[in-house]
DNA sequence: TTGGTGAGTTACAAATATAGAACATAATGT
DNA sequence: ACATTATGTTCTATATTTGTAACTCACCAA
């Protein structure tokens, strides 16, 4: 499987940039590729062409607008479907609700909602990733897929309980719970997908869990 | 002014994958880019390992979610504090409430509220692109910008009223109201922004102008 | 003025990438 | 079974791209 080492290296350049906040100059580009100015030129100025990274007065590059018409394209049906949800679903548990998709052996948070009043931030944002093998989202997704031997009790738990139920594999005293999107019938979902939510400790799992699996079944009447 | 081919084939691969929502195969994509399928092997190799594009099990290639990590750091404070103004704007007016930014000539929408009962929808989704010479958007973007003598009688009546009013530059029976998010003080504005709101006929245009100016100044003082 | 620094561009040998073909392997149809 | 088609891989010449250095221009400080 050979892979392009321009491609490559403007891909770099486009998550360096989109990592800060203020913008990065040429001369930074080429210092963290490791390449030399011209290159670094070369490439910011095909990503600019596509609208991916735009320069400010100062030539300073920054991320453009691009990504979000790019973005915007990915899951547009279950996306806007699940935002609703996703904001009932955090008002009546009081956690952070969530929309995950798995992609391989990752699963990434596509959608967020905060509760109206938020108790203590957990760090579950939109693009966060983190192996299926972990987390409550994770969880949730495994436990659609085939039984293995390697499978966890708490995998094995989620499966005969119907919801995944995990206490701080991805963050220091989080709480999670999330129940999957199962894709029969004519739902269009083209990939894996789970709902839930997240918080720090004070979380009544049972009524949250019982949340989750309401919200959840909403979501699948949704897109029906 | 000098940009990369192979680079320049990735985004266009990118670009071409995110509008379909059906996936496309290898011989396709190299059938639209007019290459031999080798390179786009290559290409897509590249982009899925970057993450940014997906291959189910039939071999399609799909956008992917590394689009929305991507997309989540492009303003996110700005585009956080503008969610609950515009869905409050897109209450009050009954319209379609939007985030526009410019990106040199042309303005992106990057946050769109619809109200909830909604008329007749506006195409006007996140992602929409258009000059800065047409649109309530792109006149308050312009009327953020020094006079010129080429500058058009509703740009000249914006400056005037502190808000730009058209009528169908965009889309046939569109009514547009926008204000500039003028970028003074310490608002952490790093671009020329404004908010506004469309509609198809039925929108009180002195209202939506209030309730627009009105939110506007909601937004600012939010950013503070 | 002079000298220094950084941004942006250009020129060219050396390293990658492309186009095209050739080849194997599945999957499909007859 | 046989031909047909699509996928994936490998192999070469050409064509891009890279890395390097050199050059211009603007800006700042001595």
């Amino acid at each position: 499987m050979s892979t392009l080492q321009t491609l490559s290296r403007g891909l770099q350049v486009l998550e360096i940039v989109s990592r800060s906040s203020t913008g990065l100059s040429i001369a930074e580009i080429a210092q963290v590729l490791g390449v030399h100015r011209a290159i670094a030129y070369r490439l910011a100025s095909t990503l600019e062409e596509h609208l991916l990274v735009v320069r400010d007065d100062e030539g300073r590059i920054g991320i453009g607008g691009g990504v979000v018409a790019l973005s915007e394209r990915y899951q547009p049906q279950l996306r806007a479907a699940a935002q609703p949800v996703l904001r009932s679903l955090a008002e009546a548990s009081g956690g952070t609700a969530f929309l995950c998709i798995a992609q391989g052996d990752e699963c990434v948070a596509i959608e967020v909602a905060e509760p109206e009043t938020p108790f203590l931030k957990v760090s579950y944002r939109v693009g966060s990733r983190h192996p299926v093998s972990r987390g409550a989202a994770g969880l949730a997704i495994a436990m659609q897929r085939a039984p293995r031997r390697t499978d966890t009790e708490y995998l094995q738990a989620a499966r005969r309980d119907g919801f995944a139920l995990t206490h701080g594999q991805l963050q220091q005293g989080a709480i999670g719970v999330a129940a999957p999107l199962a894709r029969t019938g004519r739902t269009g979902l083209s990939a894996e997908a789970c709902i839930g939510v997240v918080a720090l400790h004070a979380l009544d799992t049972e009524q949250a869990a019982s949340a989750v699996l309401q919200h959840r079944d909403r979501l699948l009447a949704a897109l029906s």
